[in-house]
DNA sequence: ATCAAGCATGTAACTAGTTTCATTGATGTG
DNA sequence: CACATCAATGAAACTAGTTACATGCTTGAT
């Protein structure tokens, strides 16, 4: 009495035994339905609905060899700016035929090399990555099974992976040089954890040899910002102008300053780095270094696309960054 | 004069070969290495290095009928609450040993009937919705794949797919009822486009039957708050509160009341819904709906993984809101 | 010394598709 | 009427793993 709806899933087989026709047939119907006849077409149609007939991912591709699927390694999704480039990418990659998953690793090296191999293991056809700061068990994996690898958020001409992204230390570079044009000399610099953190390194290195800076060391959140403007408070309170290397922490030291009745950009003038819609929008509006992240994910899902589907290896691509004057300097 | 190098991606049979044993030994040392001697072990280890020989994700899972991935489908990743939900989704996911497939729809029925027969195309397991709003072709391949699929950010006991969310109405209720109970008659509301949305649809019925409001249709986005402020000023000028039905208008609409110099909350009282980050940094502090989107997402990951590794079908899951009382009322 | 037990390994049959090559039958042409 | 051509289909050999079962060998107990 075993009912067959025990049976799991029905396979190729079993819709060529229904149908009465060969697997090489079922086979046609579904991939070159033109070389079948349309009654035995039909037949096989009907075999398929009747025993709900879905073919299985993994036969096709042994088959193809082709997974399509690309794995992407953020260091978080809570960031808007990685938000904007994962939207941009993943809807390059579909009108590529490519999905993307999606991985974050916490800006966490070991992690992302497990979070790597777990991709590999489900298959990626290639992997994206932010920045250049990797531990040796993910460039291993990555030598290894000489998965095609790009690099984003950050260029560098001579990288081991072909890299397409920013030049992050002219971006900041750029921010403070507009504000020593705008004549500030007490400059406080608010940035973000520098450990693991390649791009905001190297933001903060296109500081140095620029005179003396205040920084100050917080965690990439509104609510971050808000206790560095209060570290800034408690120690050098004569700074006319904040630089932040992240359009997340220039808005949260608006925030914190209007909170302190400070007058931005009156009193302390405010630039940041991202450019996110916030930034935009905010009242004042906030100056700010423009990463185009959505451009950076349509150039990265072409470049992937044509690595696997082509075995082109991309060239490194540096994406051009542009100071935007708004009304917070 | 064939190189041997311009041979393709070694498989399980070539490293056989290579240390001299058979393929199943070969698959032990793999899977379950304490069954094979020390010294053939580190043979059969010698030749996969030799080879770079990286096992095919597809031939392992066409035996183990198991993908590891997960796919979910979200309106779009530019709206800071989708993140969140994401980012915990991947995390509770990841812990599983899932994998999490991202893509988008742009709010589109028929992009996500579309994208969804992707997902099922590369072998995903299950699928995570947003919302009820679903194009028939939808239905169709879900009842037809039989593929398990959860429906969130939104609740309803008895519909198709199990939810897991919250009750828009009630939540849009409780904000007007907490402006109504501070004596606010003329309110204005700002929601995004209903259409294809249930979300935003339900929110906006929960404030039915509440006396008169003049309500604002504009695009979820800051700008289009600042938009809704500016036909608000046009039409009825008289409002002392506005209801946003989403924290992004939340904020774009404080920028907006900023910009013409209206002070929040004494001239006009502001509240939204979602409470994202910014609203609690923002100055002034903005009232609004707890909707805990990084709860569901890990209620989300728990559910789909009971589903997909123990066939235990979830219950649907109601979320509770709280109002969070701030400055901005 | 003999037999059972147990470990390490191999053989071959699975998993579910695609694809090549062969076969069949119908049609068209000389 | 004979033969070539072509469309539709099938048989079987692939893709790359896992795994049930069989085998050979070593070891320990009687």
């Amino acid at each position: 009495m075993a009912e067959k709806s025990i049976k799991k899933r029905a396979n190729l087989r079993d819709v060529a035994k229904a149908s009465g026709v060969s697997v090489a047939t079922v086979s046609r119907v579904l991939n070159t339905p033109e070389l079948v006849t349309e009654t035995t077409r039909q037949a096989v149609q009907a075999a398929i609905e009747a025993l709900h007939f879905v073919p299985s991912a993994a036969a096709r591709s042994i088959n193809s060899g082709r997974s399509h699927v690309i794995g992407a390694l953020v260091p978080t999704l809570d960031n808007a700016i990685f938000s904007r480039f994962l939207g941009a990418l993943e809807a390059k990659l579909s009108a590529h035929g490519l999905s993307l998953v999606v991985a974050t690793t916490d800006g966490d090296p070991d992690i992302e090399a497990q979070k790597a191999q777990r991709l590999i293991n489900i298959g990626a056809e290639a992997l994206i990555v932010s920045g250049i700061t990797h531990s040796p068990e993910f460039d291993q994996l990555i030598t290894r099974t000489r998965i095609p690898t790009v690099a984003t958020s950050f260029y560098e001409a001579d990288y081991r992976y072909p890299t397409i992204g920013y030049d992050n230390a002219a971006a900041s570079r750029k921010a403070l040089e507009f504000l020593i044009g705008k004549g500030h000399q007490d400059i406080a610099v608010f940035h973000g954890p520098t450990e693991h953190h390649d791009r905001m390194r190297a933001r903060l290195s296109g500081l140095h040899g620029q005179g003396e800076l205040h920084t100050y060391e917080t965690e990439i959140t509104l609510a971050g910002a808000g206790k560095a403007i209060d570290a800034l408070f408690q120690s050098s309170p004569h700074i006319t102008a904040i630089l932040c290397l992240s359009d997340v922490l220039a808005l949260g030291a608006l925030f914190g300053l209007q909170r302190r009745n400070i007058q931005v950009p009156n009193d302390i003038s405010l630039i940041g780095i991202d450019d996110l819609p916030s930034s935009a929008s905010a009242f004042p509006s906030i100056t700010t270094i423009h990463l185009p992240a959505f451009e950076m994910g349509i150039r990265t899902a072409d470049a992937v696309a044509n690595w696997v589907e082509r075995q082109i290896i991309p060239e490194p691509h540096l994406i051009d960054t542009t100071l935007i004057v708004r009304q917070s300097t």
